[in-house]
DNA sequence: AGGGATTTTGG
DNA sequence: CAAAATCCC
C-alpha cells in the first residue's frame, strides 16, 4: 500500500487538482487517500484570515469533506503549526507521501520549503504541485531574465501561451466508510469543523453573505457556466455599471481554490476570443498580482516604490472618526458610501466603487493605504494576499505598474458616469433624500490640491 | 482603470 | 459658444 496524505489549503476542490489526482493514481483502496486541512494561525509571515474570509472557509471546507466523501477520501481537520503536524500525522497514518499545492506569498514558502526538507529525513516523500496559477512565476520573465513589473507586457506574454487543460477529478476509491475503516486508530479524531468557530455567532452578521453566495465547488462552477453564458458578451461595458453587477463574481472561488484560474480559462475558450479577452485580462490581473508577489514578498506591507516611505500618511489613529465613517459607509460621498456599505454587507464590493472609495481614504482622506487595505482584508470574502494589496497600492500609486499618483477619482463625477439614475446608490443608502444623509465629511477639491502638494514632494519636482 | 483647466475646433 | 482635444497634475 502507498498512503498519500494530501494537504489542502488555498485549493479546497476536487478538480483540476493535481496533488490529489496523482494520490489516488497510486492508491489501491480506500483510505490510502488522507485529506488535511490546517487552521494555522501561528505561522510567523502567514496571514490570520478575516471574518468574511473565516465564514468562507468554513462552507467551503464542508464543500470540500462532502465532495472528498464522494470519492471515498477522509478530510482531517487540525489547527496549530503545520511544522509539528505535519510530521507526526503522517507518521501516524504511515503515509508515505505528502503532496500538497503551492503557495506563494513569503511566509508560506518558508513553512512549506522547512517541510519539505524535514519529512524527506523520516523517510516521507514530499511532493508539490501547481494548482493556482496559469503559470509558476518563475517560467515568466522579461526578456533580460526578471520579473515583469508592467502588466501590459505580462499579459502580452501569458496570454500567447497556453496554460495547459484541466485535469480530471479523480475516479472514486470506495465508499468513504471503508475509508475510515482502513485507517489507523488516531491520536486525535479527525476533528470537528463547528470548534473553530469560523461562522459569527453573536452576533450573526453572515446573513448578507449567506444571501449572496453559493461558497461551494459546485456553487462556482454554476457561477463560472452562468457568466459565460449571459454575462461575458457584455462584460466591457456592463462591468462598469454596479447597479447590474455584471462583473463575473468569481473571485471569491478562486480565492479558495474552489475554482482554477485553468478552468476559467479553459471554459473562456469556449466562446469567442473579442467577447472573453476582457474579461480573461482581468485574471491575467490576478496572475500579475501572484507573481508580484513572489518576486517581491514585502507586497502586503511595504510600498514598491520607495520614494512613497516619505509621503505624510495618516494613520487609522490619527483620524478614527474620518477612518470610520469611511469604513461604515457614512463619509457624505453616495458613491463610496454605497459600496461601504455593500462591502459589509454582502462580502463584496463592485470593482468600480473599490477604486474610488480606496481613492477617497488614501488620497483625500490622507490616510495610508494599508489601512484600508487592512480593512478590506477582513470583509471582503474574496480579499487574497497578492491582489488585495497590489490593488491597494496600484490605487495608493505606490506598486508596480501603478495607476498615476495624481489621477485622483471624484467620487461624484463617478457616480454620474456609471449610477447616472441612482439605482446602486439609493439601493445600499435608503437614507440618501430623506436629510438624515450625512454631508461630505471632506472638501474634495482642497483635498486633492493638499494630496497633489504631498505628491509632488515626495516625486522630486516640488 | 482621471480630473480639471485651458485651448482648439467647428457649426 | 458648446463640445472636443490637449496639457498638466
Amino acid at each position: 500500500m502507498t498512503r498519500t496524505l494530501v494537504w489542502f489549503r488555498d485549493d479546497l476542490r476536487t478538480a483540476d487538482h493535481e496533488a490529489l489526482l496523482q494520490a489516488c493514481e497510486r492508491a489501491e483502496n480506500p483510505g490510502d487517500v488522507v485529506g488535511l486541512y490546517v487552521l494555522d494561525e501561528v505561522s510567523p509571515g502567514v496571514r490570520p484570515l478575516g471574518g468574511a474570509a473565516r465564514w468562507w472557509l468554513h462552507h467551503a471546507l464542508e464543500s470540500l469533506q462532502q465532495n472528498l466523501a464522494a470519492l471515498g477520501i477522509v478530510l482531517l481537520l487540525r489547527r496549530g503549526d503545520p511544522a509539528e503536524l505535519l510530521l507526526g500525522l503522517a507518521q501516524e497514518l504511515g503515509a508515505e507521501r505528502v503532496h500538497w499545492s503551492r503557495r506563494y506569498g513569503g511566509g508560506e514558502r518558508a513553512v512549506d520549503a522547512g517541510i519539505k526538507a524535514a519529512l524527506p529525513e523520516h523517510g516521507i516523500a514530499v511532493e508539490s504541485f501547481n494548482a493556482s496559477l496559469l503559470h509558476e512565476p518563475w517560467t515568466v520573465q522579461t526578456n533580460t531574465g526578471g520579473p515583469y513589473k508592467v502588466y501590459t507586457p505580462f499579459w502580452r506574454q501569458i496570454s500567447a501561451r497556453e496554460p495547459g487543460l484541466p485535469r480530471p477529478r479523480p475516479v472514486p476509491l470506495g465508499p468513504v466508510e471503508a475509508a475510515h475503516r482502513r485507517l489507523p486508530e488516531l491520536s486525535q479524531g479527525p476533528g470537528e469543523l463547528e470548534d473553530w468557530q469560523l461562522l459569527p455567532t453573536s452576533p450573526d452578521w453572515a446573513g448578507g453573505l449567506r444571501r449572496n453566495w453559493t461558497p461551494t465547488e459546485a456553487g462556482g462552477h454554476a457561477r463560472l457556466k452562468e457568466f459565460l453564458a449571459t454575462q461575458v458578451q457584455d462584460y466591457d461595458d456592463a462591468r462598469d455599471v454596479p447597479a447590474d453587477d455584471d462583473t463575473s463574481r468569481l473571485s471569491p472561488y478562486l480565492r479558495f481554490g474552489q475554482l482554477s484560474p485553468r478552468q476559467v480559462w479553459e471554459a473562456a475558450q469556449q466562446q469567442s476570443p473579442e467577447s472573453v479577452g476582457t474579461f480573461l485580462s482581468e485574471i491575467g490581473w490576478r496572475e500579475f498580482c501572484w507573481h508580484l508577489l513572489f518576486h517581491f514578498p514585502q507586497l502586503p506591507h511595504t510600498n514598491l516604490r520607495p520614494q512613497f516611505d516619505a509621503y505624510p500618511w495618516r494613520s487609522r489613529d490619527d483620524s478614527p472618526e474620518e477612518f470610520m465613517a469611511w469604513a461604515q459607509g457614512r463619509t457624505g460621498f453616495p458613491w463610496v458610501d454605497a459600496g461601504q456599505r455593500q462591502l459589509w454587507e454582502t462580502g463584496h464590493m463592485h470593482n468600480r466603487v473599490r477604486m474610488a472609495s480606496a481613492s477617497l481614504l488614501i488620497k483625500n482622506l490622507g490616510i495610508d493605504w494599508r489601512e484600508g487595505e487592512a480593512w478590506f482584508w477582513d470583509t471582503l470574502v474574496d480579499a487574497d494576499a497578492a491582489s488585495n494589496p497590489a490593488n491597494w497600492q496600484w490605487v495608493a500609486g505606490c506598486g508596480m505598474d501603478a495607476a498615476p499618483y495624481f489621477r485622483i477619482f471624484n467620487p461624484q463625477r463617478q457616480r454620474e458616469r456609471f449610477d447616472p439614475e441612482s439605482r446602486y446608490v439609493s439601493t445600499w443608502i435608503p437614507e440618501l433624500n430623506t436629510g438624515e444623509y450625512p454631508a461630505p465629511i471632506i472638501d474634495l477639491k482642497t483635498t486633492r490640491e493638499e494630496a497633489l502638494a504631498h505628491y509632488s514632494q515626495i516625486s522630486g519636482r516640488g
